[in-house]
DNA sequence: TTGAAAGCGCTAACAC
DNA sequence: GTGTTAGCGCTTTCAA
């Protein structure tokens, strides 16, 4: 009986080879995959040759290497990433943790481009994204995400109130790269954006509108926004103008009650002319709460956001924002996680911050 | 000199253990991980006792076990997850595949929330989150993100110009759920919202406002869209209209081109009184494109959304929309997928349209 | 150029 | 209860 060559895996050679692999205990059906052992086999050739025909390997002629590819793609197969792995001790998936008040903190737009991002640049170099979200309270949980040696390192997005536990993961040499501000202290490798100067950017903006009591949206603890407040700071100082305390309203990343917190705020009948936002979404919501008070943008109030995020430019009016370059923020990240798994020394990449002016603050 | 049982894997019991193991080829430093022989030689048992107290074997006796647990633990050791994989034939990751025209499908808001809820019922469920994206053009790159058996199965969201593909990858038995329109010879099991009924429901409410010229924004080529099309018409039709061909505008999800579209539509001079349109974006934009022609929404055109992103509820005015359970999406689509695994025959989970009334259509 | 054999870190028969 | 042994599917010496 002939033996077509793309029969399924069973042609076997030899008397021992013939035994049927042994069925998983799996309940479903067509569980049994087509592994290299039956490649192997059909080609007439040894797992070692499959090998190294499928990695190219130079010591495999052209000709085999073209069969032996031909035939694998004819099966459908795939090598089976997990026993590599094991094998060369080694992996190209990385983990990327969404850090974050709660889980749902994947409800920032900008957050998620900056996801999108990283998964562009892990796809260019062939690698693979295993995505997790971990809320405060469980340190430990971070560097569980690496010891489980599923992943080569960790890309961490968010560092409020984790910065402890980062130094700790990379004084354990842990390969990583964190997407936050440029603390001083950090043993991490850092890509932020340039928050001083965006915050710069939006208040000195501001005042060459002709604003003079601007209030500042975002919470100080905030690493990041923190930067943003003094560049706030700095451009009011150069203007001559002083930061009012009562023009201060945190607020934290992801709140769902961003828009009752502004509310109550404007209750307090403060004297503003123009908002700086710390992200778009806060922005957003201040201006609809501004609206429903007939305070009209950006005629009485002049509103800036930040991150720019792509339905900045949707809404009505249009809003005025500090571009954060997500694209490379997210190949930035990817490129230090590699150096870090490496062994380079870590490095921080400050990317510059944008004021795209809309209609919000004209 | 005295052997502390916390001291770094080397206590070694014989002479054989005793010599070090081979460090790995790779650049880095503190790659030594450690791992199960190194807590059985510290705990005096061997390897065999050591997995079962870790999976809680009943074999164990518990003070045994507690031994065990605490000595792992203090060493930070995380089983070595692929190489448990490999030998289980089994995993706990799930591949989550966002189908898309491009790359950057991951903008629309609606999307991400899924996604994090699929994330939040994997975490429940102590499962992995292994993501990638796809675009059209590689179908058999789906089968690929199965095949190379580092998943338990797929979740895949969005199917427009995949249905033939993801029904192949039915046939052959790969556990799936998919997000999307239950389409009628779907051989795989589907999460959707009642889009006919969502698209009945904002169609029913314009015309209770008096609305008589209802524009329709949205791809009847998608499914889910054409769906939604069907419910507009349905709605027209028990009020004695008729949908005008003139007042249906088709767009892709996640073209970034949206606002253009609708200009050149609006410049057409189109008679119209209302905009049902199939996502949120698509509802921002034209508010924004019918603000930017002093067109006032509500006043003069009243326009639904669909999705009801967070957003929707910040915008100024504040955009009605039809919302699909993002949350109880995620969930099914676990479950889905986890009844496939098991071999269940594939159901569908029809999930309710409820509309949201905001200011956008008063 | 190729194959045999060892072994990645773990789990599961099977024996004791 | 516990240890010994075999082996998951692959890659890589090593020897031919």
């Amino acid at each position: 009986m002939p033996r077509k060559a793309t029969s399924p895996p069973s042609g076997a050679t030899t008397d021992a080879a013939d035994q049927a692999r042994p069925r998983g205990p799996e309940s479903g059906s067509a569980r049994q995959r087509v592994q290299m052992a039956d490649i192997a086999r059909m080609a007439g050739v040894s797992a070692s040759t499959v090998s190294r025909a499928l990695s190219g390997s130079p010591l495999i002629p052209e000709a085999t290497r073209q069969r032996i590819t031909e035939l694998a793609r004819s099966l459908n197969y795939q090598i089976n990433v997990g026993a590599a792995n094991l094998r060369k001790r080694d992996t190209r998936t990385v983990g990327v943790v969404l850090l974050g008040e709660s889980l749902q903190a994947i409800s920032d737009p900008f957050i998620l481009s900056i996801l999108g991002a990283v998964g562009d640049r892990l796809d260019e170099l062939d690698m693979s994204l295993l995505l997790s979200r971990l809320k405060h309270g469980q340190p430990q949980q971070l560097a569980q995400r690496y010891d489980s040696g599923q992943v080569l390192g960790l890309i961490v997005i968010g560092q409020t109130g984790w910065h402890d536990e980062l130094n700790r993961l990379a004084a354990r040499g842990v390969p990583m790269a964190v997407w936050g501000a440029c603390l001083s202290d950090a043993l991490y490798p850092v890509v932020g954006g340039d928050n001083e100067q965006g915050g710069y950017l939006a208040a000195s903006h501001l005042i060459r509108r002709g604003c003079q009591r601007i209030a500042f949206f975002g919470d100080r603890e905030h690493p990041e926004v923190a930067l943003r407040h003094q560049g706030y700071q700095r451009a009011l100082a150069e203007a001559g103008l002083t930061a009012d305390a009562a023009l201060y309203l945190p607020y934290r990343f992801g709140d769902e009650g961003i828009r009752a917190t502004v509310d109550a705020w404007l209750d307090g009948q403060p004297e503003f002319d123009a908002v700086f936002a710390a992200s778009d979404v806060a922005a957003m919501a201040t201006t609809a709460a501004l609206g429903d008070r007939e305070l009209r943008v950006p005629q009485q109030v002049k509103v800036v956001g930040y991150d720019d995020i792509a339905l900045a430019g949707h809404l009505r009016p249009s809003l005025s924002s500090v571009r954060q370059p997500a694209r490379e923020a997210g190949r930035a990240l990817v490129d230090l996680l590699m150096e870090a798994a490496d062994g380079s020394k870590h490095r921080t990449v400050m990317l510059p911050a944008v004021l795209v002016e809309r209609e919000s603050s004209r």
